[in-house]
DNA sequence: CTTTAGAACTGCTAAAAGGCAGTTTTATGT
DNA sequence: ACATAAAACTGCCTTTTAGCAGTTCTAAAG
């Protein structure tokens, strides 16, 4: 049993929230799942049975689209909260999610949490804001979509995974995925997304070596992106 | 000063929550505003100054895209709210607001918003229900705009006003917008809802006169969407 | 060190979508 | 009822994107 206390996640809303004394019974109550690598934890269309939190590792939330097609809803990790869109509408989950690489959960059934929730206010309160958060990622995310080219949504991913995961020091992402899944992501098709890397790499925007990819320069990468938009954060 | 007590809008978070004692205090001190055809109340990036909740009208809420294209983002009626996009993030408003035709509305600063969610949490609790739905409602369209043909998109879009605002005796929308509105809410251009309302009425599946436009066989509309889609609620 | 499966990549072609320019229709005010 | 501006519409052409088919590369296993 992993100890709230000792998590180092200070993101994590339950963290948090700790210093409530009323949180100490709901805590001890939680479930402490470890997932291999490319394991699904979350089945799209399943009953919903709770909220998870990453304690460590890395996760792709994922929505089964038009013709099977995939699409890439969010990639998440330490701290943050997976499963919490089967929690309004309530029965099932209408996303799936898979680890990326071996991964760390914590799980709190919906029972659990939403009697939680109404012993403490404070907790509804600060999760409210965090789906107020997503709903504007996820409209800035809706923008991009209907009006970013193949190739805007390509560089705008490789941003994204750049402030979400940052580069290790050889100057490659911190988190390895394969074409497929940056364009699953950025809604596009996998030849697209091999298609802009190689004229990125020409122009010496992109770095790759095999499945490894890093931005070789920043700023005129932003330029191209932000040139047409006022605010772009998702 | 119009009067919740006597207000019929049984959605309205602010109605549902009016048997507790405790919000009587804060719904005095809401402002009534009466918006005239086309006047914007929320403009975008300006400031939050609060909530609003559309007391009787029609509304649609906007957000300035890539290369000064309009984004339609949602569409609002009678009870619902308008500005929570506002209120997580803080200090501006993402999106901007205007009305379709006249409309009321009623508008809570965020001061007295932020004091009525700390003192009623069963509002709070609301409002994040409110805000998954919005999300999961989000989520669904950036599926729909990455992976949708246009004519897809657009058939969605007029089935989604078919069911949030429905047909008069006519057989034509209970709202009037012009093609260029279809077309930012469905993400495309205007010549291409024209080019597919033309086709949509040759196969006898839509009916146009002038502005009005109906759905005249709903079932075969649906059955073109739906036929690769599992679940289609947005 | 070789084999082999799975990614990554490339060229080609077809389909989809966008944008322009000009015409017709509709709505609104006088 | 008429004038006029705005919206709706159409045809044509260009650009973008997708998808297929086949090749090369990479990495892991024997």
């Amino acid at each position: 049993m992993t100890d709230c206390f000792a998590c180092e996640n200070t993101n994590c809303l339950i963290k948090k929230n700790l210093k409530n004394p009323k949180i100490e019974k709901y805590i001890v109550e939680k479930h402490n799942i470890k997932c291999k690598k490319a394991q699904q934890f979350i089945i799209e269309g399943a009953p919903a049975h709770g909220l998870f939190f990453v304690r460590k590792g890395q996760v792709k939330v994922v929505k089964t689209g038009i013709y099977g097609r995939e699409q890439i809803v969010r990639f998440a990790h330490d701290g943050e909260i997976i499963g919490h869109r089967g929690f309004g509408a309530g029965k099932n989950y209408p996303i799936g999610a898979l680890a990326i690489k071996e991964t760390f959960l914590c799980n709190f059934t919906n029972e659990v949490m939403v009697k939680m929730l109404r012993e403490v206010p404070e907790l509804t309160f600060d999760m409210m804001l965090f789906y107020s958060e997503e709903l504007n990622r996820s409209e800035t995310k809706v923008r991009k979509f209907a009006q970013m080219t193949v190739r805007e949504k390509v560089i705008d991913s490789f941003l994204y995974i750049n402030r979400k995961f940052g580069q290790s020091e050889d100057g490659f992402f911190n988190i390895q995925l394969p074409r497929k899944d940056f364009a699953d992501f950025a809604g596009t098709t996998e030849e697209q997304v091999i298609r802009i890397i190689s004229s990125l790499k020409k122009e010496s925007l992109l770095k790759s070596k095999g499945k490894k990819i890093g931005i070789a320069n920043i700023s005129l990468l932003k330029k191209e992106i932000s040139e047409h938009n006022y605010f772009l954060d998702s």
